[in-house]
DNA sequence: GGCATAATTGAGAATGAATATCAATCACAA
DNA sequence: TTGTGATTGATATTCATTCTCAATTATGCC
């Protein structure tokens, strides 16, 4: 049993909730996703090969997921919320385009630096952040978007 | 006429957009927030005093306010996306509190400038950015709470 | 001022992500 | 093994947001 899969059962034993096949099934897919994913996308992906698991079980398990600490919501598009693996992957943030919906990663550590350095001024506990910046992307400035 | 109407309509003009009184009162109505408020918020209060706005214009004027660089996005509650004034107020991210659910406020500079910088970096005209830092506060933190 | 025209509006319908309902089923502690 | 409360799938529902469309209007040009 993967080391997740430990972490995930032991927060619902402590809260009282119990580990269940359809919830493993999730946590799997999840696992497997090396990039964003929504809602829609983590059922469609479960539904190909498991006609089991409900949609309503998926969107169940999601804040479980993510109160458990393996999972952190990133960005909303288009009305969408989209998540992503804590464990396991580099932190990044994103910038996404307001005119076609591209979704740049990056990272820098002096961002972070200088985040953990705002934390201790005012002796916060980080446990995630997230940082979105919205705009236009270089082909989309080029095609004469969001001037002004 | 306020500033901002003179920067709305000119963002407008550029745009190929008409300055029509309806987008005046939403606007006016907007600077009158000093804190966060959704588009839920926005369209009763305008409701209250005139009952000609529909709550498709303000649906529709929101956006265009974000574009101008008038408010921006902020935290997104209970599947509802809240907006703050740019204008008029000082820029600043938050931190949120797990445990108490507190909402810190902050601003610094440098993060500004680093944020400039990178978007720089990759050709990406900012229109606005959106930084959570999630964790527990220093009250939460004496009490015990977010250890590990 | 008046005209042309494309943008905008209100009202209501439509969309669709997310949540709630509920009877049947299941995990898990004792 | 059993009791019990959590969970499930299927489906209905919610409700914020977006779309539709005919009527209206802002704005540039003469």
């Amino acid at each position: 049993m993967r080391q997740e899969e430990d972490e995930f059962g032991n927060y619902l034993k402590k809260q009282g909730l119990k580990f269940t096949p359809e919830r493993v099934v999730v946590l799997d897919k999840v696992l497997s996703f090396k990039k964003h994913f929504n809602a829609d996308d983590l059922y469609e992906s479960i539904h190909k090969y498991n006609k089991k698991i409900s949609r309503a079980t998926v969107y169940r398990t999601i804040p479980l997921l993510v109160e458990s600490g393996l999972i952190i919501e990133t960005l909303r598009c288009q009305g969408r919320v989209s998540y992503e693996r804590v464990i396991g992957f580099e932190h990044h943030d994103h910038m996404v385009c307001l005119g076609c919906g591209k979704i740049i990663e990056f990272k820098d550590d002096r961002l972070e630096e200088l985040q953990a350095e705002i934390c201790e001024r005012y002796e916060f506990k980080q446990v995630e952040h997230r940082l979105g910046i919205r705009g236009y992307c270089k082909e989309c400035v080029a095609k004469g978007l969001g001037k002004g």
